[in-house]
DNA sequence: CGATTAAATGGTAGAACGGCCATATAGCCA
DNA sequence: TGGCTATATGGCCGTTCTACCATTTAATCG
């Protein structure tokens, strides 16, 4: 029996939009300064060195992609990421920069 | 001690074009159906559906990212994973969409 | 209330992406 | 050699992304 195409195509549509929430330099180091520890804006902005309305918009694709949530707290909104699974995430990415660098090195001789 | 700066940012750079180069449903498809099978461009470009150039150059992407390689064979070229870490990569894009499905049934209710 | 501060939103310009078509390249075979 | 097939590449165009600036919204505090 073969699986019915439309809901691959949609699996594979949803799954990109989470890696593509991920796929930006800013978004990854703030998804990992998130981890375990909740930050304002105004300190995410800070770390990243951008304008707070760059910071905003990307913390709202985290969002978005439902990776990290927030809460308010008086002036300030606090984020934290809300999965519990990005381990397995940063280390196939690091995986990949791994074999990389080994392809690259033993291509050099 | 403090981290230099210019060196996390390029290593954020460097992660962010990996998971870049993974954020399309083309390209995921064609990633796991890569998995321990190697297939040439015909054949994914049947599975994708897309045109033979459109899958040519996501096979690129994902190639210059390192995340496949390739093979010559008389005319035919084939491609397979390069890396063996992917299943955290999928288990934790899961992970997101099953946390996010949760998410969604709590806030019917 | 008015001033101040944190964050979000709207607007916009430039860059990057993604699709297809047309074409080039390369290997195979008659 | 000429024709056929599998891939790759170049070009073009519409869409999306990303950054910044300007402005709005919301909460706090005189």
């Amino acid at each position: 029996m073969k699986l019915k195409p439309k809901h691959n195509r949609e699996r594979y549509a949803a799954r990109a939009r989470i890696a593509k929430a991920m796929a930006h330099p800013s978004r990854l180091l703030m998804l990992e300064a998130l981890e375990g520890k909740e930050r304002c804006v105004c300190e995410l902005t800070e770390l990243v060195g951008a304008d707070q309305s760059t910071v905003s918009k990307h913390l709202a694709v985290l969002k978005q992609a439902g990776l990290v949530e927030d809460r308010k707290e008086g002036v300030m909104v606090f984020y934290r990421v809300k999965v519990c699974c990005l381990k397995g995430f940063w280390d196939c990415i690091e995986g990949v920069l791994t074999e990389n660098l080994k392809t690259q090195q033993a291509a050099m001789r």
